[in-house]
DNA sequence: CGTCAAACCTAG
DNA sequence: TGAGCTAGGTTTGACG
């Protein structure tokens, strides 16, 4: 193969995506396919206005892997062409965009469309059936939570960013943050301007770094992917469900059950209930609630044991035969029955007299008054549904140890039981299934709740009447048991802990048993569902593991400098237990935010949009107001619903609701004036939930706050923008600091400086240089992440902490030569 | 100043 | 147009 005649190639395109699809993963070539041949290429056509063409030997000079193949085409239509010429070549089963609504496959047809090409039909497998094949040009909320809202038939379409949302946890779903925490690997940002102006530059290595640019991305998507083996588990699901690859992604947990009953149903002659929406409207409302104890909030210097009933759900579904085929009702309507139907789920049950003397004698009835008959009647098809599921998982897990050498099988039987857990999990939540659900019966989801609370009930209450241990419930939700073990040591609430575990596995039936967890040594319980220890799994485990459930240092909720300053305290507080060194810390760390030492990037909230229908009429939310904002700026930057919006909370004049003090990162970035508000940051965010850990152990953070020296940071004249903006409280400072001994002064040098001014001279252009360093220094950084030598086009990724600190240190770099005039003034005298 | 609803996110 | 479940805590602003 030799190199393809180069013609330059220009494309119009619209104002926000330049130089082509975001991130469109092709069948990348077969490595080794082509050689490096790197004949020259022919000189295009001068009669091309655009002189800028690109020759292979460039390709050398510019690093790009050298198993590339471009194709140079003369306008948009032709381009077009040859995408459906590789899609044909490669026939992909499955197509993956980073983000395919408005860019990478959704920019593609958007563009198609404009040029009246019918993309998505050309691009399918079935082009006769137009009907199959579909993309949405104007986005709408619908299908927002699904992975895909292209549809090309005979092909998978994969939307990235919407899929990692499932598979990872992460503050900001970009491309880069998703690099750096599933690679770990740092990738630069540019944004539409800088790669639109590398594209159009006039030297060749300009466009190849866009080229490089864009190859990098697709290359990650597929490395992403790879990495968490999202295929291979997939397809796992798709095999352990009975259903399509797309469908394990795009439809909800209902589909799975419903895949795995009905094939159990059917060979048994089982139809399932088609309820109406009215009949599903009319059923009666849920009765029992999983059993939450209210924790006793403090301090426990003692070991607490967490015993969790392994799946208890669907081991009382087994054990209990409870099924959806072996209901019979409430036992107060069944006198009825001789009456006529009875209510049952959302329709009716019609049981004979004779049917019930016969069964009567054979039945169990539920904690709520609700009757099944017994195993040997009939046996229940969720519960033997679940049964085996449970029993697989098992085999699984032993085939898993069995085969400890083989990675890929490793792979496989791992997700096969994960998916079976799930599944197994998820099939409680189809039987009270509420407004959505195809099938649900809340005589059957109610008696398994209340069989659950009643089984932790006896659970907790056989720990408390037996007092050789010398245990005390202290706090349980749903299928767990924290026990507090006053004046024992690690190792023997390990052995109390197992006494205990089979002591309550023996009183209930098969399957349900009750599983040693781990030993909290020591631990804070705030609330329900929110709590804090040091974790031991096994009694040999040398160093405790930080565990923490529902607080904040969990949650997305808050910014990371919140989270990283209550672990670090949490920590502080288990280990030392000394509440002078909390206090040193978190003085600390609040005076760093005042002085503005904290980076930027620590004080980034980021929350879901839930998209401009998503909100109640006049709601303040700011992941909203940012949306208006980038709204009215350009109409396609709106946020994708269910993206997580980053915002920080700046200074502002005094009364301003929070929602005016809200602005992107990039907004502090670019105007020197606007400055994180440290007070808000501190008082409404990092010292509320210190408070709630440490005011159990009767210590006022907020008082410690109080008492300590503010300090306050005056913006100098300097970087204060010719219009000041309205609002901010900048303009309510009119002094500044000397650059040379800090202290307040109406002077640019201060007089008391000026006294000595070869220690002025000395002392700034110490400060001058210390800033050029640092500066050229983080370029460095930044350029070896970007694979150039130099820095013209400079990454400006959100998720690097580099970039900020480059961004600040250019800031710097422009006090410097501020300092440099204030200097040659000062050397006048 | 207390109460309430909305918004968000997590535990199980 | 499709959508497992509930409990729970916290922040924020509107309202009385």
């Amino acid at each position: 193969m030799s190199p393809q005649p180069s013609t330059s190639k220009d494309t119009s395109q619209p104002k926000t995506s330049p130089g082509g699809p975001g991130s469109k993963v092709k069948t990348t070539p077969q490595k080794g396919k082509r050689s490096k041949s790197r004949s020259p290429s022919p000189r295009p056509p001068r009669s091309l206005k655009d002189t800028d063409y690109i020759e292979d030997t460039l390709l050398e000079k510019s690093g790009v892997n050298g198993d590339l193949k471009v194709t140079y085409v003369d306008s948009e239509e032709m381009l077009f062409d040859e995408v459906l010429k590789l899609i044909s070549r490669w026939d992909p089963d499955i197509l993956v965009g980073f983000e395919i609504q408005n860019f990478s496959w959704g920019y593609l047809l958007q563009r198609a469309s404009h040029l009246s090409i019918n993309l998505c039909a050309l691009m399918s497998r079935i082009p006769e059936d137009k009907r199959k094949s579909s993309f949405k040009a104007e986005s709408d909320e619908w299908g927002a939570d699904h992975s895909s809202e292209i549809h090309i038939a005979g092909r998978i379409i994969l939307n990235l960013w919407r899929l990692m949302r499932h598979e990872v946890a992460l503050n900001i779903y970009t491309y880069e943050n998703i690099a750096f925490h599933v690679l770990h690997e740092r990738i630069p940002h540019f944004s539409f301007q800088t790669l639109s102006s590398l594209f159009n530059h006039r030297t060749h290595l300009y466009r190849w770094r866009f080229i490089q640019y864009y190859l990098t991305r697709v290359e990650g998507n597929m490395r992403i992917i790879d990495q968490l083996d999202l295929i291979g588990r997939t397809s796992e699901f798709a095999r352990v469900f009975g259903i399509e690859f797309y469908h394990v992604l795009s439809r909800g947990s209902q589909y799975r059950v419903e895949s795995m009953m009905l094939r159990l149903a059917k060979p048994m002659n089982f139809i399932p209930v088609s309820p109406s929406v009215n009949q599903r409207a009319r059923m009666k409302a849920p009765e029992c609630i999983a059993l939450t104890l209210e924790p006793e909030s403090r301090f426990y210097p003692d070991p607490v044991i967490v015993l969790d009933f392994q799946s208890l759900y669907p081991s009382i579904m087994i054990a209990h035969n409870y099924c959806f085929s072996t209901c019979v009702g409430r036992l107060d309507y069944l006198k009825k029955a001789y009456d006529g139907p009875i209510e049952f789920g959302c329709t009716n049950l019609r049981i004979t007299p004779s049917t019930l003397d016969k069964i009567k004698d054979h039945v169990t009835v539920s904690p709520n008054g609700v009757v099944f008959v017994k195993k040997h009647i009939r046996k229940g098809i969720i519960s033997s549904m679940v049964d085996e599921i449970l029993n697989t998982r098992i085999m699984v897990k032993k085939s898993m140890k069995e085969y400890k050498k083989d990675k890929g099988l490793q792979r496989l039987l791992d997700a096969r039981q994960l998916g079976l857990k799930l599944i197994a999990n998820v099939t409680y939540g189809y039987t009270g299934a509420n407004f959505s659900g195809r099938m649900p019966c809340i005589e059957v989801g109610d008696s398994i709740v209340r069989k659950a609370r009643e089984t932790l009930e006896r659970a907790i209450q056989l720990v408390e009447d037996t007092p050789r241990w010398g245990a005390k419930v202290v706090y349980g939700d749903t299928d767990s048991m924290f026990i507090e073990l006053k004046g024992r040591s690690k190792d023997e609430a390990f052995v109390i802990g197992q006494e205990i575990c089979d002591a309550v596995t023996a009183m209930n039936p098969k399957p349900i048993k009750l599983k040693f967890e781990k030993v909290y040594l020591p631990c804070v319980l705030q609330t329900k569902k929110r709590y804090v220890g040091y974790s031991y799994e096994t009694p040999d485990q040398k160093e405790p593991v930080y565990d923490a459930k529902g607080i904040e240092t969990v949650r997305r909720d808050s910014c990371s400098a919140v989270s990283k300053i209550l672990e670090r305290t949490i920590k502080i507080l288990f280990t030392s237990r000394d509440v002078s060194q909390v206090k040193e810390y978190i003085l600390k760390q609040c005076t760093k935010l005042m002085q503005g030492k904290v980076s930027m990037q620590d004080c980034i909230f980021a929350k879901e949009y839930r998209g401009m229908k998503g909100y109640k009429p006049g709601a303040c939310v700011p992941a909203l107001e940012i949306a208006k904002k980038l709204l009215r700026n350009d109409r396609r930057a709106e946020p994708r619903v269910g993206e997580r919006v980053p915002y920080v909370i700046v200074y502002g004049s005094p009364g301003l609701p929070l929602i005016m003090l809200v602005r992107q990162p990039q907004e502090l970035l670019q105007d020197p004036s606007l400055r994180i508000n440290a007070t808000y940051y501190i008082t409404k965010q990092i010292l509320p939930p210190l408070d709630r850990l440490l005011s159990l152990l009767g210590v006022d953070v907020f008082s410690w706050y109080n008492d300590m020296p503010k300090v306050v940071r005056v913006l100098p004249q300097s970087l204060m923008p010719a219009e000041k903006k309205k609002g901010t409280i900048s303009q309510f400072f009119s002094t500044v600091n000397c650059p040379v001994c800090d202290k307040l002064t109406n002077q640019t040098i201060c007089n008391n400086c000026m006294q000595n001014p070869q220690m002025v001279c000395v002392s700034l252009c110490d400060r001058i240089t210390k800033w050029e360093k640092v500066h050229q220094t983080l370029i460095q950084i930044c350029n070896t992440c970007m694979g150039v030598q130099d820095e013209r086009q400079p990454c400006d990724s959100l998720d690097c902490p580099i970039m900020f600190r480059r961004v600040l240190a250019k800031q710097d770099h422009h006090k410097a030569d501020q300092l440099r005039v204030t200097l040659e003034k000062a050397l006048e005298f």
